[in-house]
DNA sequence: ACATCGGCTTAACCCGGGTTAATGCGGCAT
DNA sequence: ATGCCGCATTAACCCGGGTTAAGCCGATGT
């Protein structure tokens, strides 16, 4: 049987993955119901994530009540607390899934054994954090040079199948903007698009 | 003679390191003078640079001359371009010293080689992403949940000595707000501490 | 000593997005 | 079928930071 986590480690590492099967045998699969809560801030988080399927959502939620979602995952993609996995204690945000959403949940230091006794799982690793790092910092990148309009519009360009799936809050949340900044953005942007056509 | 970079390494290692020598003969040393230029973007990129004294911008410039901040490097720390060495080409930024800085360079395949043979050195590799991500991450959330005043009191708490060496006008390239405003906020700041004081 | 240049400060005006609030709509539970 | 709740939409007003422009000061070069 081959859970998506197996292939997605596969796919990453620079040579075939051995003791596949002792990460096999710690994989515990759960199922979330849309709009149910995964982990929340603070929670202990001992785990790695793989998006099955369905939509995941992660957020940092202030004092205040404020909601800011740091990033969506897919189905295929994985997810952790990166902080919460160097002592920090717990997580640093809430996972909330937005969709019926299957889960595979996995030790992290199954993984971490493997990647400290084995070169190949440690490349995984690397790759891994390779990526994370370079998305991380596209975003960052995002922040600093674009105002809310212009994220908006890239989004829109390279993701189209994202905003399709999610509520305009949500997406609000994930640009920076509130709710009704967002509308007037888009309202605007559909005209560009309708008048200039 | 101990370099930086091999102390560097050193202090990030879950075990003892082997090779050095075949690292530290690859090492190069480089001065620049404050303002000078040490490599723009999409320079090709094939090293990794390691601030030995002095501080280091890294910064993106846009199409219309805008330039944008995206960190400082003080002394001790480690910098490069992540999308370089992923075959996107060249580098996705301008580096450029701020102060007269002396950078050891050493070649990202020495890294990659060493990383792809020796458990230590990959877990050397595998430490130093985690703390890049966990960097880019908390820059990422500053952005998603303050506002540029917020920045600027978080990090004047956080970090004053790095606002004493640098020019307010890169320190609001770095905020994300133009010198203008930045300097509103300033005076704003200021008055609540000697009122409040 | 002088001119130059870049950064800092301040002022005036502009504008995009924040805030609050009202309305409408669709999905869900009973 | 009905009531409820959360999201989308729209309007009115507010405000922080953007923009432009002017004056100032200190460092640098001649």
């Amino acid at each position: 049987m081959s859970f998506a986590s197996l292939t997605l480690f596969q796919s990453l590492a620079p040579a075939p993955l051995t003791g596949l099967e002792a990460l096999e045998s710690r994989i515990i699969m759960r199922s979330h119901a849309a709009g149910s809560m995964i982990f929340a801030a603070g929670d202990p988080l001992t785990s790695v994530q793989v998006v099955r399927t369905g939509l995941v959502k992660l957020c940092y939620v202030l004092a205040d009540g404020d909601e800011w979602i740091k990033s969506f995952i897919p189905e295929g993609q994985l997810f952790t607390s990166i902080t919460a996995h160097m002592g920090e204690g717990g997580a640093g945000f809430d996972a909330v899934a937005l969709e019926p959403t299957e889960i595979e949940s996995l030790p992290f230091s199954v993984l971490r054994e493997l990647a400290a006794n084995d070169l190949a799982w440690a490349g995984m690793l690397t790759e891994l954090l390779l990526a994370y790092a370079a998305r991380k910092e596209a975003r960052e990148r995002d922040f600093l040079t674009l105002k809310p309009e212009a994220r908006y519009r890239t989004l829109r360009r390279t993701n189209p199948g994202l905003i399709a799936r999610i509520t305009q809050k949500d997406l609000a949340a994930y640009l920076g903007v509130t709710p009704v900044g967002l509308n007037r953005i888009v309202k605007r942007v559909e005209n560009d698009f309708t008048s200039t056509a």
